[in-house]
DNA sequence: GGGTAGATATCGGACAACCGATAGATAGAG
DNA sequence: CTCTATCTATCGGTTGTCCGATATCTACCC
């Protein structure tokens, strides 16, 4: 999908999750299933994190972690603000429901 | 992309439109426009509307006018406050920035 | 009627998100 | 050290979203 400016929005979405706090791929997974039911598949999640990655806007905190947690940098915190505002123009502001929750 | 279980978010932001107002091809063209910068190309557009009118989420309100208004069925409005929890709980409630606009 | 402008509709193809399977790495138990 | 469980990582292939080009239609003007 390209219907946003983000290659998709998992990965808006997951770098939201790690904007809030650190957390490993399986910790991504295991919150996704909770928020929409299905566990996207690690081939779904991994790439993503690698290349939030290379983008530089998430980093690992202990690289030889078994269980590899990341944390978001200065430029992904600035990523994620950004792009939640392009989100909410795009989505909100139409007299809509995303304000009373 | 299926991050959702609508047929990408498109069809969402297409019905959630019409939902709030009766409207065209043009008109949605252009309101995505304002709101994303680019204006979505007419076979992105009416196939969106054609699945939608399909599912029974939406029907014309002038079928022969030259430009040819949309509004949501009952089962369209029903559908669109449904996804719209569902995208609500994807995307929200991390003590995050959609709830002061 | 003929001609033009602006909207709708359809089709093939390109691109990328996503999955499933598989392989590699790490920590802990015994 | 070996075995196991769990997480991480990669790759090929599928699926479906989206675009660009093209064709069709309607309304309006002359």
């Amino acid at each position: 999908m390209t219907c946003c400016d983000m290659k998709g929005f998992l990965s808006f979405l997951v770098l939201r999750f790690i904007s809030h706090k650190e957390m490993s791929g399986e910790d991504i997974r295991k919150e996704l299933e909770k928020r929409k039911g299905t566990k996207p598949s690690p081939g779904t999640i991994y790439p993503v994190l690698k290349h939030l990655q290379e983008q530089g806007f998430i980093e690992p905190v202990d690289a030889k972690a078994k269980e590899k947690k990341y944390r978001a940098t200065a430029a992904g915190k600035k990523e994620a603000k950004e792009s939640t505002k392009k989100f909410i123009s795009l989505f909100c502001c139409m007299g809509d429901e995303f304000h009373h929750h």
